[in-house]
DNA sequence: ACCTGAACACCGTTCAAGT
DNA sequence: ACCTGAACACCGTTCAAGT
């Protein structure tokens, strides 16, 4: 029966008190999370399967799941790993500009992994977060309550941003760059669509829907803008309102 | 070479004006959507395989590729079929409200189908749509530039609205239903959390995080609620208000 | 006490050949 | 003109055994 692999190693087992008995661990969860980010880094996220992992650390398959329980399991630690590297917000002492500040961090520590994309949306993700990702939960909820939110309010509000948050990341961690000199596979495929070529209406009568005809082209220019932030503000500054009308009667 | 496979039977096809030669079709692109609605609804989503649905069809998995391009081919047909069926807004006169209306209407449209959720984020998704949700984008976009939004304005709306959306969906569709009766694959396994375990903190410090210690388990029932409509106007709004700031300077 | 080969039960996609 | 078996190149996960 192996220990329980979601818990980190107890400090115990690694400056062991005694002589230990049995064969001594191939390897250990600090050692295959830094594999795991040699094998995003060098060859791609796509890339990182439990098997190839494991090939990587030169050890069984089966072994990595001593360390892990499954592969969503290593992805959540290797995620926690990240936010606790790179979650560090300054926050301002407005709360309408807290809130902001630290959903923009969240987002931008998110963002800069692609690969967060595929955990984001698992079940009971939030509960799973590591500690300073917790704390910028707990930021957002508390700042809310202090700009004069109920609690049912506040958490709410977190979820509405967070809702925002996650479907700009993964969206745009699925949309290929879109630069003309950007090489793609599957680019020179016959049915993709080419530079010159209209960017809605395949196969769609255009003449109907005249706003998008007139937008056209440069809808892909639009849509890569990045404005996140901005809209943000204007989700909370919009939530905010509709939330003290609704305390009002 | 087989004839454009994302491309709907030429209505000649299907009513020949003359003999055909060769082997007459195996199937046809309306015999390939209702046989895989068929398998989502009987055996679940997640079964969908191409080669589930060709076995379920009868027919050799390499012929399904002479009606489909590839698997996220087969998803998007699929999806447009249902936008086909049920994306009907009324729409009310005001901009805003218009705003409001079709996004809604998009958000239950694809919500009613949770395995939308595995095709909204794909790469070009959009320019991929149907008329019937191109329809809803125009809507959407045009009343803004009634509202008095730029063109610019009024395509950033639209994707701030979409990312809320998609986000919304994504994560609704990937969380279990939490209701006491509802019994899980997994839920007894030992490490999952049950109902007398706190939601937050398995091993974090909640000392430091009061505010969330605070709401403590009634996290998920306060997630539960549907605050999707509510939370969308007040983004319309705000988003509304700012663009106008934007323009006065 | 810890590790592992081999197997289970699958995937999407493509090639070279049928009919 | 249309269809297909077989293969390619993989997956995550588990079992019954090693060492």
């Amino acid at each position: 029966m192996p220990r329980d692999a979601s818990t980190p190693d107890a400090p115990a087992r690694r400056n062991p008190p005694r002589a230990r008995t049995g064969r001594p661990p191939a390897t250990s969860r600090e050692e295959i999370l830094a594999a795991a980010r040699l094998v995003i880094e060098r060859d791609g996220w796509e890339r990182l399967t439990v098997r190839r992992l494991a090939a990587e650390l030169g050890i069984g398959t089966t072994t990595l799941y001593h360390h892990v329980r499954d592969r969503e399991d290593l992805l959540v630690q290797l995620l926690n790993e990240h936010t606790d590297r790179t979650l560090r917000p300054d926050l301002p002492d407005d709360p309408r500009d807290r809130v902001v500040a630290a959903a923009v961090a969240m987002h931008d520590s998110l963002a800069a992994w692609p690969w967060a994309a595929e955990i984001l949306t698992t079940d009971g993700f939030l509960a799973r977060l590591g500690e300073p990702a917790l704390r910028v939960v707990e930021t957002i909820v508390a700042a809310a309550i202090e700009h004069g939110c109920t609690e049912e309010q506040a958490v709410h509000l977190f979820r509405s941003v967070w809702y925002y948050t996650v479907g700009e990341i993964l969206v745009r961690a699925r949309t290929r760059d879109r630069r003309p000199d950007a090489l793609q596979p599957g680019a020179l495929r016959p049915g993709a669509p080419g530079p010159g070529d209209p960017f809605f209406g395949d196969g769609v009568d255009m003449s109907r829907l005249p706003t998008l005809a007139a937008v056209g082209d440069r809808w892909p220019a639009l849509a890569a803008q990045d404005t996140y932030a901005s809209a943000l503000e204007a989700f909370v500054d919009g939530l905010f309102a509709r939330a003290a009308a609704d305390r009002q009667g």
